[in-house]
DNA sequence: GGCGACCTTCAGAAGATTCCGAAGGGTGTG
DNA sequence: CACACCCTTCGGAATCTTCTGAAGGTCGCC
């Protein structure tokens, strides 16, 4: 089997994979295009081919992986098209998007511990979930901190 | 307006937050209902009535959160209906399902870089994703488990 | 200012989820 | 051992997502 062959045979696995962990399907596939890709950048147009899939959901999903900060735009002299490639951070801003997840269900826990009524059954379990959500909500950011700090010391 | 209609609003609208965040909708209403309940434990008929709900979807919904980890069935003597209740580590469940998927990212940034030739750029990119999750494999369960040290030593 | 290249948006089709309600199985009781 | 109660399973309907293909917008170049 042809290299390309493989590579994109395991694009494809993760693609799913990703899909399985909650990213939708066209930029689970986009990702692992970009990830597996021996080229620098890739455009929309060559992601469309090598996908096979329409230039309308490829753009859709390059703007949500733009959004979540996996992707950034390169600038290419002399090309009108845009040209993307994958940050060097992207899994850890994959993650960390948890971080807004973690900090709304702290919200949502402090209001609802806000609403019941001191000594009920509902605030104590209210009062676990916010606990725990807080202590996420400090430790993830100085988590990643830590990985920064042990990936560049490596550099 | 009645205590109870304002927490079951409540409970609905951390149900439609949790169902934004991948958990699916009907699991993710008993997970509310059974956090801003003041009973000690909810029946699946109780549960029904409360979600205004079929018994089988409230069924396969407690299926799927006893599978996570996040229910547990309590024995009462003298009922032939199955009670349950929320554990109380309930929320460190849910978030160390993270946990399988960064052991899946792992292994597939493994198995990728197995599949490349050294020096390429796909290599470097699926290197650098196995060193984040390799890192967050390692450090996610100390996290949690000074996490239990902290709120045990808070009781 | 017209043209060509490129990207985005959108309506509708295709596909996947999710839910209900009925049927069926299991278990304890009289 | 027949019944009553409770739970689970499953087919099909309803709903929501996601994709495509086409139309339209933008930008630079001639």
């Amino acid at each position: 089997m042809p290299a390309h062959d493989d590579a994109r045979r395991r694009a494809e696995e993760l693609a799913l994979m990703l899909s399985d962990l909650g990213m939708q399907r066209m930029s689970a596939r986009v990702m692992a295009a970009f990830l597996f890709t021996d080229r620098p950048t890739l455009t929309l147009g060559e992601l469309a081919e090598e996908l096979d899939a329409s230039q309308g959901s490829v753009s859709g999903a390059l703007k949500s992986l733009h959004h979540v900060g996996m992707l950034e735009r390169v600038p290419v002299p002399g090309s009108r098209r845009d040209h993307h490639r994958l940050r060097r951070d992207a899994w850890e801003r994959l993650f960390s998007s948890q971080n807004e997840a973690v900090r709304r269900m702290m919200a949502a826990a402090a209001d609802g511990i806000a609403a019941t009524e001191a000594d009920s059954p509902a605030r104590g379990r209210l009062q676990e979930m916010h606990d725990f959500y807080t202590f996420m909500f400090r430790e993830l950011p100085l988590l990643f901190e830590r990985w920064r700090a042990e990936r560049d010391s490596r550099d």
